[in-house]
RNA sequence: GGGCUCGUAGCUUAGCUUGGUUGGAGCAUCCGGCUGAUAACCGGAAGGUCGAGAGUUCAAAUCUCUCCGAGCCCA
C-alpha cells in the first residue's frame, strides 16, 4: 500500500476538473471553508448582481475569475468571508426582450396586453438563463452562495430601497423636475441611453444662420440651427462669456458674431469692423423675437452667456430652446427662463402654432426655413452632416424632449461625493481622480424615474384631492399597511398590484394617487450593500459589521453604473464611502481587439473552452495574459497556449515526481530528511520557492494579480521543471534507496504540496487533485481549507540562489560552446577553466558537480585571470564621457574608434591616463573612461559572462570516444525500451553486433551501459536477436541491438 | 466633439517611475542537439523605423508637445 499514487500519464481536463467538482459538492467544502473562519476578521465581498435574462460571455467569466481568486485567497489568509450571490432583475433591457417575445411593440400594446401579465412574463424572464450561469459559475470555480442570494425584485428587497428613498425625501433630496431625454414621438416613449446609441445615423440636413433684430436698436443677432422647429419655442440667444464677438458692416446690415467664426465664416468677403467686445457684455440684452405664439409667464428673449458654446461650429450665438435640449434646459434654469413647449407628445405641432398646426416637426422644417426667408431673416443656408439619432424600434427620427421626472439632488451631495471617494482604493490608481474623479466634479441631479412597468414602483402618493395636493412617500410596507384598507394578505409591490391598494391622505382621508413611475434599476443594484440584508428591518447588526464593504470588483463599464450607485446612495444615506477596495477590470474583446457582440458573430462560447481545454487554463490564462484593468483578447488559441505551456508543464512535473515516488515507496512521514543534509540544488529550489512565495503575496497586496501569476509560472517552468528536476533525473533514476534521492523526494513531495496551496486560488482544480494524491490523513480533507503558503525567510538563502544563476549561465554558455564547435553533448570533454574572483568561486564550487553533468565535462578547474589566454581591448565608456565633454563626445570617440586600442589599452594601464587633441584642444583620459574587453586566443573556446569567463578545451582523445559511443548506445537501447513498452523497472537481455573496434570501446564500459539500460547481460554477437532487433547508423559505424 | 486608457518582432509581452554603449523573454518558423517525466528541454539563426513627427539633451522605447490608430465612457 502506497502512499503517493501514480496519476495518470495524460491530463484531461474535463474529467479531473469534473471529479474535484464532484468531490467538492459531496463533501460540502465550500461550505466548510466559509464555516470554519467563523470568528475570524471578516473580509467583505458585495457580489454586484448580473442580469440573467441573457447567456454569460467570456466578459463575465473574467470577473468572476477574478472575484473567485481574491476570495479564496483571503479565506486561505485567514478570513472569515460570506459569499452571498444576487441577481440584478428589472430594467427595461428585459422588459424589450419580453416585448420582443410577446410580440408588443410599444407601451400601448403592453397596456393593452396587461401591466400584470407583462410584468409576470418579466419576472420569468429575469431568470430564464439562471441555469446556464449557475452552471457557468460553477463550472468555473467560482464560489458564491447561490442558495441563498439577494433578488432584487424581492418584496423585502424593495421595502429596504423604498426606506432609503424615503431617507432621501426626508433630506428634501427627492424632488420632481424636468430632464431634456431623447423621446420617439411615435413610440410615444423615452429612450435609454444604451437604447440611443444603437440608434446614430448620418444624416444631411439643412442648418440655417438667422438673424435676430435687437430690441431697439437696428443691430442684428446671427444664430445659427440645424433644428428650425425648435425656433418657434426659442425663448433665449446664447454668447460665451470671454470669447470675443465683433458687430460688423456687412451686405449693408449691422451684424454681431463672434470673431472667431466670422474669421471662417466671412473668410474673403468684404466687411467693416464697427465694435469689438467679450461676449460677456451681450448679456441681458433684448431682442424681438421671430415667433410669438404663446406668451411666457416669465421674462424671455434676452441674451444669456454659457460655457458650451462652441467656437468650432455656427456663429459663436445658439440659439435656446430649453424645452429641446439639455445645455439649453440648464442655461433656462441658470437664468430662470420661461419653458416654452410648443410640440405635442405625438411630435407634431399645436394648434398654437397656426401655419404648421398638425404637421410633424422634422417635416415643418423646410416651411418654416420659407417663411423665415420670406421676412427676410435667414443670412444663410447650407447642408450640415452630422450624427443624428432614430428609434432604434420604429425608426423615427428621435426629438429632445423635457420631460417631466424625479430627481435625487446628488449635486448637493458633491462635496461629500468626492470626499467619500477620497476614501476609496481605486485598482487602478488613476480612475479615482480621472474617470471617475471627473464625473463627480460634474455630478448632475440623479433621474430617478422611468415611465415604465417592470421595476421597483416609485414610492411616492399624491392626495387626489386638488385643494388638499399631499405628498408623501412610504418607506415600508408596515407604513403602507396603516394607511390603507385594503391591503391584501399575499401581497406584491409591483405595478399593478401596488396601484390596487387605497391610500388614504393622512391630511383629508381622500384617496391619494401613486406617481406612476418605477425607478430607475441602477437605483436597486446600487442599494445592494443594505438591501440584501432587508435592511433596516432586519440584520441590523449584521449590516453593521458589514458596511463598508472590503472588496467589490467589476469590469471598467461599471464605473459610472454600479460603482457610481453604490457611492451615490451610500453618500446619501451614510454619508461614508460604500466599499474600500475597488478592483476595475477591463473588458474582453476578440483576437481583433474588438468588442464580443453576438451582431460580430466573434463570440466565443466558453463552454467549448471548459470542454477542451478546461476551467484551470481558462482561469490562468485570464490572470496571467495582462493586467486586471487592462484589456484582454479572448480567443481559444491563446487558452491552448496557456494548457500546453503552464498547466501541463506543472501535471508532468508532478507527475515524474509521483510516479517516482510511487515506484520507490516514498513515506513522506517516515522519510524526512533535515534541509541542512540535503544537497545544494534541494537547498537552491527550497529557496527559490520561499522567494516566488513572498514576491506572489507582495503583488496579490496590490491586487497586481498578472505579476503574481508570472512569477509563479516562472517558478513552475523554469526552476522547478526545466531545471531542479531535469538536474534531479539522475539520482531518482538510480536503483538504490540513497539518502540523496529520499532528499530530492523530500524536498519535492514539500514543494510539490506547497505549491499547490500557493496555486490553489488561481487554479483551484489541478491543484485539488495533486493536493489528495499528497495529503496525509492529518491533513485538511481539502487544499482550501488549508492556510496559505507562509514562506520562510530563513529557508532563502540569496548568496545560493546567485551561484545557482552562474551555474546556470556557465551551463547555458558552455552548450553553447559545444554546440559552436560541433562536439555533441554525449562526448565528454577532458577539462573547463573557470576564471572568476574567489568570492565567485566559493559561491558556485559546491554547485560544481551539476555543470560538470550539465556540459558533460571530466575536470573543471578554477584559475584567477586569463591574461595569458586572452588579448585586452578596450572600448569609450558613454556614460562617462557624455557628461563631462558635452558636444565633443562625438569627437573623442571618434578619435578613440581611429587608434589601436589594444596599445592604448597598454599605454592607459602604463600612465595611468593619455591625452589626445581635438580641434586644438587637450582632452585627458583615463582608465575609468573606458570599458575594457578581452578577445580570445585561438585554440581555446570561451565565454564571457558577468565576472566569469568560461574556457572550454575541446581536445578529443580515445577514451573520451569510447565513453561518447557507449552513450549513444545506451541511448539507442532506451529508445528501443520505449518502443516496446517496457515498464521502468523491467529488465532486458541485449546483444550487439558491431565492429571489432568499437566493440572493444563499447567493452570498458560495459557495466555503465548495463546499470542504465537495466540490462542483466550484455552480449557481443554476430547475429543479435530478441523481442526487437535494430539496425543503426551512428556517425559512419553501423550497430545491429536486439533486446528482450 | 470631450475625457480616460493603450500602442514595443507575425502573435503575447518585459523594460518607461529614476534617459546611458548592442531593447529582453515566450509562442510560431528554420537549422542543430538532448531525452525512460513532458504537448517538453537545450544551442543557434531569422525576425524591431519601440505607432508617426517634432522638441529637450552630449545621449530618448523611456521626458515634453502634436498627430495617427484602437478600446471604453460621456456628448
Amino acid at each position: 500500500m502506497t502512499l503517493i499514487e501514480t496519476p495518470s500519464q495524460k491530463y484531461s481536463p474535463r474529467e479531473v476538473e469534473e471529479k474535484i467538482r464532484k468531490f467538492w459538492v459531496e463533501n460540502n467544502i465550500f461550505k466548510k471553508s466559509v464555516e470554519q473562519r467563523k470568528g475570524c476578521k471578516p473580509y467583505v465581498f458585495l457580489e454586484g448582481p448580473p442580469t440573467a435574462n441573457g447567456l454569460p460571455h467570456p466578459g463575465h467569466v473574467l470577473t468572476r475569475v477574478m472575484k473567485d481568486l481574491v476570495l479564496r485567497y483571503q479565506t486561505m489568509n485567514g478570513y472569515y468571508i460570506e459569499r452571498k450571490a444576487g441577481w440584478d432583475t428589472h430594467g427595461l433591457p428585459v422588459e424589450i426582450e419580453v416585448e420582443k417575445q410577446l410580440g408588443l411593440d410599444g407601451k400601448q400594446a403592453i397596456e393593452k396586453h396587461g401591466v400584470s401579465q407583462f410584468n409576470e412574463e418579466c419576472k420569468k424572464s429575469t431568470l430564464r438563463y439562471e441555469r446556464a450561469w449557475v452552471e457557468m459559475t460553477e463550472r468555473i470555480g467560482f464560489w458564491i452562495d447561490m442558495d441563498d442570494p439577494y433578488i432584487t425584485f424581492k418584496n423585502e428587497y424593495i421595502e429596504s430601497v423604498w426606506w432609503s428613498l424615503k431617507q432621501a425625501w426626508k433630506k428634501k433630496l427627492l424632488y420632481k423636475g424636468h430632464k431634456v431625454v431623447p423621446y420617439c414621438p411615435r413610440c410615444g416613449t423615452v429612450l435609454s441611453s444604451h437604447e440611443l446609441a444603437q440608434g446614430y445615423k448620418t444624416v444631411k440636413e439643412p442648418s440655417i444662420f438667422v438673424r435676430f433684430k435687437m430690441t431697439g436698436e437696428d443691430t442684428y443677432l446671427l444664430a445659427w440651427t440645424t433644428t428650425p422647429w425648435t425656433l418657434i419655442s426659442n425663448v433665449a440667444l446664447a454668447v460665451h462669456p470671454e470669447e470675443i464677438y465683433i458687430k460688423i458692416l456687412y451686405d449693408d446690415k449691422k451684424i454681431i458674431l463672434a470673431e472667431e467664426r466670422a474669421a471662417v465664416l466671412l473668410k474673403g468677403k468684404e466687411y467693416q469692423l464697427l465694435d469689438r467686445f467679450p461676449g460677456k457684455q451681450l448679456e441681458k440684452r433684448k431682442y424681438e423675437p421671430l415667433f410669438n405664439y404663446v406668451k411666457p409667464d416669465k421674462p424671455a428673449w434676452y441674451v444669456v452667456c454659457a460655457d458650451f458654446v462652441s467656437m468650432d461650429e455656427g456663429t459663436g450665438i445658439v440659439h435656446i430652446a430649453p424645452a429641446f435640449g439639455e445645455d439649453d434646459y440648464n442655461v433656462g434654469k441658470k437664468y430662470d427662463l420661461p419653458v416654452i413647449q410648443l410640440v405635442k407628445p405625438d411630435g407634431t405641432f399645436p394648434d398654437e402654432v397656426r401655419p404648421w398646426k398638425g404637421i410633424f416637426v422634422k417635416d415643418a422644417d423646410p416651411k418654416i426655413i420659407e417663411y423665415l426667408q420670406q421676412k427676410g431673416m435667414i443670412e444663410g443656408i447650407r447642408d450640415y452632416t452630422h450624427e443624428y439619432p432614430f428609434c432604434w424600434r420604429c425608426n423615427s427620427p428621435l426629438l429632445y424632449y423635457a420631460m417631466e421626472s424625479w430627481f435625487i439632488a446628488m449635486s448637493k451631495l458633491q462635496d461629500s461625493l468626492i470626499k467619500n471617494n477620497n476614501q476609496i482604493n481605486w485598482y487602478p490608481q488613476h480612475i479615482q481622480q480621472g474617470r471617475f474623479g471627473d464625473f463627480l466634479r460634474e455630478v448632475k441631479d440623479w433621474a430617478l424615474s422611468r415611465d415604465r412597468y417592470w421595476g421597483t414602483p416609485l414610492p411616492i402618493w399624491t392626495c387626489t384631492n386638488k385643494k388638499c395636493g399631499n405628498t408623501i412617500c412610504i418607506g415600508s410596507i408596515d407604513e403602507l399597511k396603516k394607511l390603507s384598507n385594503n391591503f391584501p394578505q399575499k401581497y406584491d409591490l409591483h405595478k399593478p398590484f401596488v396601484d390596487k391598494i387605497n391610500i388614504k391622505c393622512p391630511h383629508c382621508r381622500s384617496y391619494m394617487k401613486r406617481e406612476k413611475e418605477v425607478i430607475d434599476c441602477w437605483y436597486d443594484s446600487g442599494s445592494a450593500f443594505f438591501a440584501q440584508w432587508h435592511y433596516p428591518f432586519e440584520n441590523k447588526e449584521k449590516f453593521k459589521q458589514n458596511f463598508p464593504v472590503d472588496f467589490i470588483c467589476e469590469a471598467l463599464d461599471q464605473t459610472r453604473g454600479w460603482f457610481y450607485s453604490l457611492l451615490a446612495i451610500s453618500t446619501m444615506l451614510f454619508d461614508k464611502n460604500p466599499y474600500k477596495n475597488v478592483l476595475t477590470l477591463g473588458l474582453v474583446l476578440d483576437k481583433d481587439n474588438q468588442k464580443m457582440s453576438k451582431s460580430k458573430q466573434n463570440y466565443v462560447d466558453p463552454n467549448i473552452i471548459f470542454e477542451k481545454e478546461g476551467a484551470d487554463a481558462l482561469r490562468w490564462y485570464l490572470i496571467s495574459a495582462n493586467a486586471p484593468w487592462a484589456s484582454t483578447r479572448f480567443y481559444e488559441e491563446a487558452v491552448k497556449d496557456t494548457l500546453g505551456r503552464f498547466i501541463l508543464t506543472l501535471w508532468n512535473s508532478y507527475n515524474f515526481f509521483a510516479t517516482y515516488a510511487n515506484l520507490d515507496h516514498f513515506d513522506p512521514q517516515k522519510h524526512q530528511i533535515p534541509i541542512e543534509k540535503r544537497q545544494p540544488l534541494d537547498r537552491w529550489i527550497i529557496s527559490r520557492f520561499n522567494n516566488t512565495a513572498f514576491e506572489t503575496i507582495k503583488f496579490m497586496k496590490h491586487f497586481e494579480i498578472h505579476k503574481a501569476a508570472r512569477c509563479i509560472e516562472d517558478f513552475v517552468i523554469n526552476d522547478l521543471s526545466n531545471w531542479y528536476l531535469r538536474r534531479s533525473r539522475k539520482r531518482l533514476w538510480n536503483e538504490e534507496q540513497t539518502t540523496d534521492k529520499i532528499s530530492g523526494y523530500s524536498s519535492m513531495y514539500n514543494i510539490f504540496l506547497e505549491l499547490s496551496k500557493l496555486l490553489a486560488p488561481f487554479i483551484p482544480f489541478i491543484t485539488e487533485e495533486i493536493y489528495q494524491n499528497l495529503r496525509t490523513k492529518q491533513m485538511p480533507e481539502s487544499i482550501h481549507l488549508c492556510n496559505y503558503v507562509k514562506p520562510d525567510k530563513k529557508l532563502c538563502d540569496k548568496k545560493l540562489e546567485a551561484g545557482m544563476n552562474r551555474i546556470k549561465q556557465l551551463a547555458e554558455t558552455g552548450r553553447a560552446l559545444r554546440s559552436k564547435a560541433g562536439i555533441k553533448i554525449r562526448y565528454p570533454l577532458s577539462n573547463a577553466t573557470i576564471v572568476c574572483t574567489s568570492k565567485i568561486e566559493n559561491s558556485i564550487k559546491n554547485l560544481l558537480p551539476l555543470l560538470q553533468e550539465e556540459i558533460n565535462v571530466k575536470k573543471i578547474t578554477f584559475a584567477r585571470d586569463t591574461t595569458h589566454l586572452t588579448i585586452k581591448n578596450i572600448k569609450p565608456n558613454y556614460s562617462h564621457l557624455g557628461p563631462r565633454l558635452k558636444d565633443k563626445t562625438k569627437k573623442v570617440i571618434d578619435k578613440i574608434n581611429s587608434m589601436d586600442k589594444n596599445k592604448l589599452y597598454n599605454r592607459l594601464i602604463k600612465n595611468k591616463e593619455i591625452t589626445i587633441s581635438i580641434d586644438d584642444e587637450k582632452i585627458k583620459l583615463t582608465l575609468d573612461d573606458f570599458e575594457v574587453i578581452e578577445e580570445e586566443k585561438p585554440g581555446i573556446l570561451r565565454a564571457d559572462l558577468d565576472n566569469i569567463t568560461l574556457l572550454l578545451d575541446t581536445t578529443m582523445t580515445p577514451e573520451l570516444e569510447a565513453e561518447g559511443f557507449a552513450r549513444e548506445i545506451i541511448r539507442r537501447i532506451q529508445s528501443m525500451r520505449k518502443e516496446i513498452n517496457l515498464d521502468v523497472e523491467d529488465q532486458i537481455t541485449t546483444e550487439i553486433n558491431v565492429d571489432k573496434k568499437h566493440e572493444k570501446a563499447l567493452q570498458q564500459w560495459e557495466n555503465y551501459i548495463r546499470e542504465e539500460t537495466r540490462s542483466k547481460t550484455i552480449s557481443f554477437v554476430e547475429k543479435p536477436t530478441g523481442q526487437l532487433v535494430k539496425k543503426w547508423r551512428i556517425n559512419s559505424t553501423h550497430v545491429e541491438i536486439g533486446i528482450r
